[in-house]
DNA sequence: TTGTAAGCGTTATCAG
DNA sequence: CTGATAACGCTTACAA
């Protein structure tokens, strides 16, 4: 920056308010020297000492708690990364990413933001809900702005959500009215806050029906995971008539279990899926699924945040977005 | 820092001693107050600070020129982030990651590393060959250190790639084999240098079979877009009797828009893949496809810029990984 | 409208 | 082994 300066005749003063962009406190004559001095010496202001200076990074994180492996393989965790990205960008900062595992308390979750090196954050959290929570307090203790994608009652903290509930409502209530009356529903073993709250709309809608619930929770959220669950189920006493899978990848694996017993979908078994992924409407027999704004989710997501980072008020600090069924060809 | 340093009662000195790792210049005891004193005070080194005194982020940037709104939504680079992520996580490093359009020069492709953020980069290029050689000398003119996602021939360039061109080639021979005479080549319309090997090697193989290509290129990597490529190859005068799609997606597309048209895979027209991603193997009927390990590609480079970064003189700067033949039911 | 100088939290240098 | 001090590049009072 010095150089620069130099390089114009102007102090380093000068040339600080043109990179920020204070264009009234200079001639147009400065503006236009300084403007030149930067190109020619491919001047770029050095992030570390800006952010040192002023506090802020001008980078946001996405805290995600995920067993996998791999977390990018989740096609959920895609979208909403993705239309987090897409606003962050337009907005002008940066993304950090910063998985972690969700089986214990994991400092390093939150380092991105105990380093500086973030100024707010996205939790998008796995878990016993007991740790979710402490994850979301400790965040808040410290004062850190950040939004949390899960439905809680706590007012003081903004959060974002789809409402799965309802979807799984609306699902089970139509396999209902098809006449299914032993429903399963079967999830990964490690709980995430969208799927409890499918859990919740499949058993509302039983319950209404008086119907009784039959519940597997095992494995992960692969394909393998959803045959292997079929298998389970098919082979007990009083087998389902329908495979409710709370994702569409469970749901996938689910129909290929069952091709592989000699069982065809629908018509020996139903199976629907959870999400409308993009290959949802590809397989066949096309899932029939519910439909979850996992961009939508982000991008609103990314809006609260960066409007509580830069002080406008956000108008609700409380979001559920609608989700949508889609009857196709499994169930 | 200076709050650690009077709590303990040393010098904020060897609190950073202590942060770096620098046991042997202090005491057991004082070692234990200076922790004691970190973690009463919930201390982290504020990372700008670091980065402004050593020059060095602690970050690497994965600079993606992709055409699509959603870069994330595309498995191979899902797949390879995903290894780079694995491997710059556990050598201590943050993975930045910086998307632009691969239409003309971005100058906000590079600002990361201009802006000292990160370190160093990985270059996964899509676009015209000159505009990618133009980013990659300019990185290289910089001296910063990276990795590019391309096999060139210049060899002071560190590079990875899989062999395309020998899947491609293995696959159409294949084709041919199974007595294939007319077999199309369909790709989207922005170039990818993966993709640009596939085609040499489709056209390797056609050339030895003394067989005429046929090639479509438009569109981009949706279901959709290969939807289209079918209809408008099955319009033609002289239709093809193989579809080669340079990617899973347009094979899973182009199946759909067979069938639309009342043509059933295999037994009317073949369709072939490419990547082996996931859905491969779950779509029905499973697709022919060559496996091109993207995990492991990510992995690798990954492994070679951390190596360069920090001095170690790499065993090879120019690594190509094997693909694979899967011969399923599509072709 | 422009210039000067202090200070952000850390690390490196050098003296004790 | 420990402590004082300067410097990294930038922003922001405040002075000219």
């Amino acid at each position: 920056m010095r150089d620069v300066a130099e390089r114009a005749g102007v102090s380093v003063q000068t040339v600080s308010n043109l990179v920020n962009a204070r264009f009234h406190l200079m001639t147009d004559g400065t503006r236009a020297r300084v403007e030149q001095a930067m190109t020619e010496l491919v001047y770029h202001p050095n992030v570390a000492a800006r952010s040192l200076r002023s506090d802020r990074a001008e980078t946001l994180a996405f805290l995600l708690l995920d067993e996998g492996r791999r977390f990018l393989a989740d096609p959920m965790t895609d979208l909403v990364i993705g239309g987090i990205g897409d606003v962050v960008r337009d907005r002008g900062y940066a993304l950090l990413i910063q998985p972690a595992r969700p089986d214990a308390p994991r400092p390093e979750l939150l380092k991105p933001l105990l380093e500086h090196r973030a100024d707010g954050a996205f939790l998008f959290l796995s878990g016993d809900r007991g740790l979710r929570r402490w994850y979301a307090r400790r965040v808040a203790e410290f004062e850190f702005p950040f939004v949390l994608f899960e439905h809680i009652d706590d007012p003081r903290i903004p959060c974002v959500s789809t409402d799965d509930r309802a979807g799984a409502r609306l699902l089970t209530e139509h396999l209902v009215s098809r006449g299914h009356s032993r429903i399963a529903f079967v999830a990964a073993s490690v709980p995430w806050p969208m799927i409890e709250q499918r859990l919740l709309g499949y058993r509302d809608a039983l319950a209404a029906a008086n119907l009784t619930p039959i519940e597997l929770f095992r494995g992960d959220w692969t394909p393998a995971a959803g045959a292997e669950h079929a298998r389970v189920l098919m082979s007990s006493d009083e087998p389902p008539t329908v495979i409710m899978c709370s994702n569409d990848l469970l749901a996938v694996g689910a129909v290929r279990g069952l091709r592989e017993v000699g069982l065809n979908v629908p018509a020996d078994v139903a199976v629907t899926g959870f999400d409308d992924f993009d290959f949802a409407e590809l397989v066949v027999p096309a899932l029939t699924t519910v439909r979850v704004p996992g961009y939508e989710l982000g991008r609103v997501a990314a809006e609260l945040l960066v409007d509580q980072l830069e002080g406008r008020v956000a108008t609700r600090r409380r979001i559920v977005l609608p989700v949508e069924l889609r009857v196709r060809e499994s169930g």
